[in-house]
DNA sequence: AGACTCACG
DNA sequence: ACGTACGTGAGTCTC
């Protein structure tokens, strides 16, 4: 008899649901019936909230995406308060601070507690030019504040003034914790309102993109159900559905229900998420790297990168003559009959090459539904008909001024003048950062053609000049170092041209007669290695045929056997537990390694492989990070942060400092490890992005 | 909302 | 016989 679904042991689960897996949700109902004795109640079952929360997250590593799918109605179904998580709910106060008098009060009872969860209240999602209208604190469990200052009311409320003169002593106090649900956003928030925060001490996000399975599903309210049982109100629900243009329209009440609780909650989940990350052997991964971090992205975001918005609009004058050029051309080559065909649109593209101009299709596009038309189409097709080729480049340019050039310049903040990109902390599987409005790590970088111009438009503040530092070929290094591979090994400490040794062991030649051509193809494959590359894939990338590359690939593992074997070993680890872990502990489950179906099982494997490789990197990136922002303040160097790009950092640094934080810099980001092979950490200086990209 | 395409590492 | 490279975010079109 199991009182919960995830006490079942998963083998039986998984023989019951395989055994009809045409209706696993009916199956997982009858076989949980089995340990109950019949005739009980949905909500007697176990099937609360909780339970079906719980039950998706175990189901998620079995991969039965039916199921999950019928699991996700029935929690909206049932997603109704049931009686008991009512009651429950119902004796949680939470109140509206409209008084001097109460605001003190509340001040008072966290400085008696020493610690208070914090969510703040805007009218948009951009956390530095959204108007905060309301802060909610909550220092224990049952009883939660919020305190509206901004809202369209006739309500009485308090100032924003006097709310930060009244939490500013409390804020700025290092030794009151203070505990948040994504902490760079209410970081941002509450400094446009002049409030500095000292004592942040837990990141219940952060924590919890480590400890969740369901890595994706960490927001708080997926949180709240998945710990407590409890539903909360959605935005949709407080402000949409009540056709309210933002949250400052909302009345108090329901304001404070909605607000009151996200600080509530975070609050409850601050020693939950404690107890996992130990429990889950995450605590150092988490206290080392992921949380300080948190600090060292605000401080970038705050500072932003400026943008010369005159130059990029002297480029822009050029591309868009161009891409009129190029329009017209295209539109005279297809013929009377096309001059009303957007360029822009796949579909018509395909019409036109494909029925109107008679090409022959290459393959189909990534679900199968059409013909591609995708650039390798388009490269291919090039030989046989003008019109491919100059939509290539109608392509590239178009993408140029939509992605970069028109979009860039708006989301420059008017009060500082700069940009100033978010950066995620959760939102990729290998542990890697993400960047976006904007992204700022996919700037062109292709020094051939108009791209590149783009990073010239970055520039630094005035007197400061902008320093490069990027780890080279980190994530092979990364492989040399965890497969133990000697002969990779050794290639990296004679400090010999990696692309070019791949080379000369595959070609049998002495590495001084490896030719261009030949260096070339190493290079790719080294690349491919850490992708888990296939035959088919590096023939299509080299475009060779399938037997050379796989005569190639088997050449590559001869060479570095320790490789294959670590990667083997990878392979099996993951079917023995169910995932792969970085260096630093960064977990990746992979269901998929279990599927039976070839496809899906060797993209598991590539995946595993990968993210070992990749995430390891990616952590060494975080701490180098971590330690150079501490190093750059500790010496008080007016130098700070300014991108991150995966293996690269933009530092802004001021011209009569430069020598010293490029040494800095280098020291800092190659002792991030004491490996074997040292960490190759290249820098250079320059004006604008431009400048330093090589 | 999903498909397609393409920018980056 | 099968048929794919790893990880993202964003703009555009289509339904």
């Amino acid at each position: 008899m199991y009182d919960r679904i995830d006490e079942v042991p998963k083998e039986r689960t998984r023989a019951a649901l395989l055994a009809n897996k045409d209706n696993a949700f009916l199956s997982l109902k009858l076989f949980l019936l089995q340990y109950h004795p019949s005739n009980l109640s949905k909500e007697q079952l176990g099937f609360h909230r909780a339970s079906w929360a719980k039950a998706r997250s175990f189901f998620a590593d079995l991969d039965f995406k039916s199921l999950i799918k019928e699991i996700d109605q029935e929690l909206a179904i049932a997603g109704g308060v049931t009686p008991s998580v009512a009651k429950k709910m119902a004796q949680y106060e939470f109140i509206t601070v409209t008084t001097p008098e109460q605001l003190a009060e509340v001040c008072r009872l966290i400085k008696d507690k020493k610690a208070v969860a914090i969510d703040t209240e805007t009218t948009g999602l951009d956390a530095m030019m959204s108007q905060c209208v309301g802060i909610s604190l909550c220092v224990e469990a049952g009883k939660a504040f919020y305190v509206p200052f901004g809202h369209i009311t006739i309500e009485p409320q308090l100032s924003e003034q006097e709310v930060v003169s009244a939490l500013a002593p409390v804020f700025a106090d290092e030794s009151i914790k203070k505990y948040f649900h994504n902490a760079k956003f209410d970081l941002h928030v509450l400094k446009t309102i002049g409030l500095d925060v000292k004592g942040f001490d837990f990141d219940t996000l952060v924590a919890a993109s480590l400890t969740v399975k369901e890595w994706q599903r960490i927001g708080l309210k997926y949180l709240s159900e998945y710990f407590f049982d409890e539903p909360m109100l959605t935005f949709e629900e407080v402000v949409k559905q009540n056709k309210y243009k933002n949250f400052s329209y909302v009345p108090f009440e329901l304001a404070t229900t909605y607000a009151a609780s996200d600080a509530h909650q975070t609050l409850r989940l601050v020693p939950l998420l404690e107890k996992e990350l130990k429990q889950e052997k995450m605590q150092e991964l988490y206290d080392a790297i992921e949380f300080p971090l948190v600090g060292v992205l605000f401080k970038m975001e705050q500072a932003g990168i400026y943008l010369d918005v005159n130059q990029l609009h002297a480029l822009n004058v050029r591309v868009t003559q161009e891409i009129k050029s190029l329009e017209a051309q295209i539109l005279m080559l297809a013929g009377e009959k096309q001059q009303l065909i957007n360029l822009n649109s796949p579909r018509q593209i395909e019409q036109l090459l494909f029925v109107e101009l008679g090409l022959p299709p290459q393959k189909k596009s990534a679900k199968g539904t059409s013909y591609s038309t995708d650039s390798e189409v388009l490269e291919a097709l090039s030989a046989l008909h003008p019109v491919p080729g100059l939509i290539l480049k109608y392509r590239e340019l178009f993408k140029l001024k939509s992605t970069y050039i028109d979009a860039l310049p708006t989301y420059i903040n008017p009060k500082t003048g700069c940009i100033h990109t978010t950066y995620s902390q959760t939102a990729v599987a290998t542990g890697r950062l993400s960047s976006f409005d904007p992204n700022l790590q996919n700037i062109p970088a292709d020094s051939s053609g108009y791209g590149i111009e783009i990073r010239a438009a970055f520039k630094p503040k005035p007197g400061h000049i902008f320093l490069s530092a990027d780890y080279s070929q980190i994530e092979l290094r990364v492989l040399a170092q965890l497969s133990g591979d000697v002969n990779l090994i050794n290639a990296f400490l004679a400090g010999h041209d990696i692309h070019a040794e791949t080379a000369s062991k595959l070609f049998d030649v002495p590495l001084a007669l490896v030719s261009h051509e030949q260096r070339q193809i190493g290079k790719r494959i080294n690349f491919s290695i850490l992708y888990g590359l296939t035959p088919y894939g590096l023939s299509k990338d080299l475009d060779i045929s399938f037997k050379d590359a796989k005569h190639y690939i088997e050449k590559y593992f001869a060479q570095y056997p320790g490789v294959q074997a670590w990667m083997e070993k990878i392979i099996i680890d993951c079917k023995h537990t169910g995932y792969v872990k970085t260096l630093w502990g960064h977990r990746r489950w992979v269901p998929t390694i279990y599927e039976k179906n070839r496809v899906m099982y060797e993209e598991a494997r590539r995946i595993a492989i990968n993210t070992v490789a990749q995430g390891t990197a990616a952590d060494i990136m975080k701490i180098g990070m971590i330690a150079l922002d501490k190093e750059l303040v500790k010496r008080g160097l007016d130098a700070y942060l300014v991108l991150q790009i995966h293996d690269e950092l933009l530092i802004s640094v001021h011209e009569s400092q430069k020598e010293q934080v490029e040494e800095i810099t280098k020291e800092i980001l190659q002792s991030v490890v004491s490996w074997q092979i040292p960490l190759g950490v290249t820098t250079r200086f320059g004006t604008d992005w431009k400048e330093v990209t090589k």
